[in-house]
DNA sequence: TCATTATTGCAAATAATTCGCGTTTATTAT
DNA sequence: ATAATAAACGCGAATTATTTGCAATAATGA
């Protein structure tokens, strides 16, 4: 499959194509498995300042381009979003291997798989609690 | 319900029964959700050191006692894994608000729920990659 | 082309979690 | 009981990931 229009995602919501981003968005678009930040750096050859990067990536997580994911590794992973169908993860306990799991889930390991066992797994859901929900309408995300 | 062997628990693998460990153990059990390293500090009045606390949870969570729990907050969460049916999280992206989720999912939010809306979820699975799991065997877990 | 405002780099600041190390103490075997 | 052994503790310093302030730069729209 052909890349997205990087481009336009960037411009979703007034933000800007700057030369940085596209590059991060192609790295992430390159990336097999979800990143961490420090990775990604060393993958655009230091062409972008960490901090620069912690900003594009919460810009672009907040737009929704971007996902945030959390192994138990003690910093976080990043991947595109968009163009990629909903998905989760399966990640090694000790050497922190990743790989994706389709969503027509029912955790059976498929012999492609380069994992020996499951031993736990975790699901989080997100949203807003009522009190939340109300305050949102009226601040914030006046962008769209 | 009445609480569990803590004491038995603690000595699961090895371990010792502490005045401090027992002291944690009723503080995770008294907790309504998942806490933070810092607020079960709180919680026991200081009396535990926050480095010495951070290694029994470490410790715990290692042998299954305790579970460490990962919302988008950039810091852990812990709950007493024993004796606790097997259940999701549901967390507000704003406040941080959490609230259980029976395993039975279906994630439709029932009348008492607290939340307004759920926009997100993720799910991760834990395991051993092949090469992982052979060195599971050999090395360490030897305690048992 | 010009103004507006997002983005960037750099250095310094945070915040959560971990580590080293000498001391205390729960357990187990005597 | 008591002593031996290893677990657990506290303290302070060290790490690590991530964030922030600020002045300089550059993308976009008029």
């Amino acid at each position: 499959m052909d890349s997205p229009d990087f481009r336009r995602m960037l411009r979703r919501r007034g933000g800007r194509a700057t030369p940085g981003r596209l590059r991060l968005m192609r790295a992430l678009w390159r990336a097999p498995a979800p990143v961490t930040a420090a990775k990604l750096q060393k993958s655009l050859g230091g062409a972008l300042n960490l901090a620069t990067l912690y900003r594009a990536l919460d810009d672009l997580a907040a737009d929704g381009v971007v996902r945030r994911v959390d192994f138990r590794h003690g910093h976080a992973h990043y991947e595109l979003a968009a163009e990629r169908a909903h998905h989760h993860h399966l990640a090694c306990t000790r050497c922190g291997a990743v790989e994706d799991v389709d969503c027509a889930l029912r955790p059976r390991l498929k012999k492609s798989s380069a994992f020996a066992v499951i031993t736990d797994h975790a699901m989080e859901y997100f949203g807003l609690c009522k009190a939340c929900g109300v305050r949102a309408s009226a601040s914030k995300e006046t962008a769209a």
